[in-house]
DNA sequence: TACGCTAGGTATAACGATATACCTGTGGCC
DNA sequence: GGCCACAGGTATATCGTTATACCTAGCGTA
C-alpha cells in the first residue's frame, strides 16, 4: 500500500507545528484579535510550511456558509453552444465571486419541466450553495417561490414576472436598445417591419414585442409580422422563409438573439435575397459572433457580463461579503453594423 | 424576529419522528442492511415528510467526498463565448454528473499565468471538489505535478503532453479528421494548402500540424503556409489577410477551430475573394455556428459532448461510483458543407 | 439450563474548523 | 502587599453524518 501522500494536513498539524493550540491558529487566520505579532507571525509561517488551508466542508458545516452559488441553466447541449448567451452571464457571476473565493456550483439540465425544479431543489437540500442565480424570468415562474420555500438567496437576471419581491437585476433605460433598433430603421425608411421573438413564456419576449409595436406605432406604424420563434436556427430558417413567402414581404426584421438573426441571414440569402439590399436585419445581444460573419450583423448590445457580475454582487452583498451591491450595468444600445441599410425600392 | 423557517430538518429530527436513532436512518439512506422492512417505512415517510436531504457539507466531511468535480477554464469572457468548445464539453460533463448527484464547480480565469494555477490549488486544498477535469493539454504542462502533488483525482481531455501518466480521455483514430480533411481539399485540385493554427504551446496544435505536414507530404506536397494564430477573430482576419496578400497565395485555408474559420471567410469576402470559388475554408470542431452562416461551413466535426462524457465517467470509476468508465467517443470526421470546392483556376 | 448466535437495533466517536467559556501570568494601582 | 484587569492564550462543545462498537431480546441447540 502507498503512502497517500502526506495525508492532508489539518489546522491541528499547524498548531502542532507552531506550538500552540488549534484555536490559536483559527484566531489568526480569522483575523480575530488576541493573538501577539510573534505568535501570529509563527502561526502563519507554520501554514504557509504545510501548505494549510481550510477545508470547504468543514467551514459549511460549521458555519453554515458553502462559499459557493448555484445557477441552473435549462438548454440542450447544441443550444447552449449555439447561444453563448448563459456563457457571458457565467464570465460575469465568476469575475465577482473569484476574488471573494467564492465558486460556481453549475447544473445543465434539458428541457423536461421537472429537471430544473429538482436541480434548484438538490443544491437546496443538500445546503450545497448560499445562494442562486435565476435566468430567463418567465411568466408564471414558480421558482422564486419554491426558492422562497427552500429559504434560499435568490437573485434574478432579467424583470420579475409580475410584481414578484425577488431580487432583480437590470439595466436601466431597459427599453432603449429595441426603441432605437425600430427607430434605427424606420429612419432608413422601412414600414413594413417584422418580429421574430423567443418563446412566449419568457417575461422578456413580451415585454420587447410591447416596446417594438409601441415605438412603431409612435411612427404611425404596424408590425408587418410577428413570429413566435424557439431560438434555434431551424425556427429562424423557417421564420425567414414564412416572412419572404408573403407577397408583403417585410423590408427588415429584428431577431430574439444573434443565432437567430445570423441564421435568419443566411437563409436569405440562400433564398436569393440580399442582405441588406432587399432585406435588413438585426439581432439582439452583440454576441462575438455577429461580427465574425459577412455582413456583419446590426445588433442590440445588452450587457450580459455586466449583468451577471450585478447578480453575483446581489448574492454576496445579502451574504454579507460586500457593503455595496451596486454596479452599473451598461444599457442596451443599438450596435449598427452592415446588416442594415435602406429599404428596399427607396434606395434608387 | 421572524422564526427562520423550519431551521432545516436534521437526520436528528428524522430519527425523532420515525421513533428511531439516528444510525438507524443513516443505515436505510446509505442502503446498508439491518433494518427491518416496517421500520425502513417507517423512516423513509419520515424522511419523506420532513423533506430531509443529507447535507452536502457534513457528507464531504465524514467522507472526504463532496460529490463535485471542478474544472478551471482558462480564457477571457470574450473569447469563451465566441468559441463554444468549453459549453460542449460542460455539458457533456454534466450530463454524466447530474444522475448520481454530482456538482460541477466551475471557476473561470483569465490569461495571467499564475490565476489558474491558484485556482486548481485552491479546489484541491479547501477539498471542494473530489476530482478535476483538464482541457487543452499543453506543452510543459504543470498542471499534472501539481495536482498530482495535491492528491487530486485527475482527467485529461486531449493527448498528453509527452508520455505524462495522468488518465486522458481522447477520440480513437484521432488524426482521421484532419487527414481526410486534406484529402478531401487535395481531391479538389487544391495544391496550395495553408493552416492557421491555434497557440504553439497546445499539444493538439502541434500534433495536427504534423497531421496536416503528413497527409499533404503523402501527395507530394508542402503546406504552402503554416500561421500561428491565437482563436481570436482578429488573428483570422490578420491571418487571411496575409495569406492573400501573398503572390502564391492558397487556395484552401484548414483553421484550428470554427469561430477562426467563420472569421476567415468574412474576411476574404471582405476583400473580394469568393469563398469557395476562389479559396475553400475548413474549419474544425463542427460548432452550430458552422452552420448559421452562408456559406455552410466544411469542418472536421469533434464529438466534445462525447469528450466531455467520457471525462466526467474516469472521474466517477476512479470515485467509484461507478463500474466501467468506457464510453466510445465518435472519431473525428469531416463535414462537407459549402465552404469548400473545387481549386481556383481549375474549375473551368 | 446455559450458551451462542443473529436480527435489529442503539450509543458514540470521529471528520475539521470555529466560537465560547475559561484559564494564567504580568503589570498597574491604591 | 493585595487585588484587579487584561493580553494572550487554552480547552471544548458544536455543526450533521457516518462507521464502529456495542447492546439486547428471542430463539435454537447441546
Amino acid at each position: 500500500m502507498v503512502r497517500r501522500g502526506p495525508g492532508k494536513p489539518t489546522i491541528a498539524d499547524v498548531a502542532a507545528l507552531a506550538g500552540v493550540s488549534v484555536a490559536a491558529v483559527s484566531k489568526v487566520v480569522n483575523g480575530k484579535t488576541g493573538i501577539s505579532a510573534p505568535t501570529r507571525e509563527r502561526i502563519l509561517t507554520a501554514a504557509r510550511k504545510l501548505q494549510w488551508t481550510p477545508s470547504a466542508a468543514a467551514v459549511a458545516l460549521r458555519g453554515a456558509k458553502t462559499r459557493a452559488i448555484g445557477m441552473v441553466a435549462k438548454r440542450s447541449p447544441d443550444l447552449l453552444s449555439a447561444d453563448p448567451h448563459f456563457t457571458l452571464l457565467i464570465s460575469g457571476i465568476e469575475s465577482e465571486l473569484s476574488p471573494l473565493g467564492y465558486g460556481l456550483l453549475l447544473h445543465i439540465v434539458g428541457e423536461e419541466p421537472s429537471a430544473e425544479e429538482a436541480a434548484y431543489r438538490r443544491l437546496a437540500d443538500e445546503r450545497r450553495v448560499d445562494g442562486v442565480v435565476l435566468t430567463e424570468s418567465r411568466i408564471g415562474d414558480t421558482r422564486f417561490e419554491l426558492l422562497r420555500a427552500l429559504g434560499m438567496n435568490t437573485v434574478l437576471i432579467g424583470t420579475p414576472w409580475r410584481d414578484d419581491p425577488v431580487p432583480a437585476v437590470q439595466a436601466s433605460g431597459l427599453d432603449s436598445g429595441m426603441r432605437s433598433a425600430v427607430e434605427h430603421l424606420v429612419a432608413h425608411g422601412h414600414r413594413r417591419i417584422a418580429y421574430v421573438s423567443g418563446p412566449e413564456d419568457r417575461v422578456h419576449t413580451l415585454y420587447r414585442r410591447r416596446v417594438f409595436e409601441e415605438t412603431l406605432a409612435a411612427h404611425d406604424l404596424a408590425p408587418s409580422h410577428t413570429i413566435v420563434s424557439d431560438f434555434t436556427a431551424a425556427g429562424a430558417v423557417d421564420a425567414v422563409g414564412r416572412l419572404l413567402d408573403d407577397r408583403r414581404r417585410p423590408t427588415a426584421v429584428l431577431f430574439a438573439n444573434d443565432s437567430m438573426a445570423v441564421a435568419g441571414m443566411s437563409a436569405a440569402r440562400r433564398l436569393g435575397v440580399d442582405v441588406p439590399g432587399d432585406l435588413s436585419v438585426i439581432g439582439h445581444d452583440d454576441l462575438p459572433l455577429g461580427e465574425l460573419v459577412y455582413p456583419q450583423l446590426t445588433t442590440v448590445r445588452q450587457d450580459l457580463v455586466g449583468l451577471g457580475r450585478a447578480a453575483a454582487r446581489v448574492l454576496l452583498a445579502s451574504l454579507d461579503e460586500i457593503e455595496d451591491a451596486s454596479l452599473d450595468i451598461r444599457p442596451p444600445e443599438l450596435v449598427v453594423r452592415e446588416s442594415t441599410g435602406p429599404a428596399a425600392g427607396r434606395q434608387r
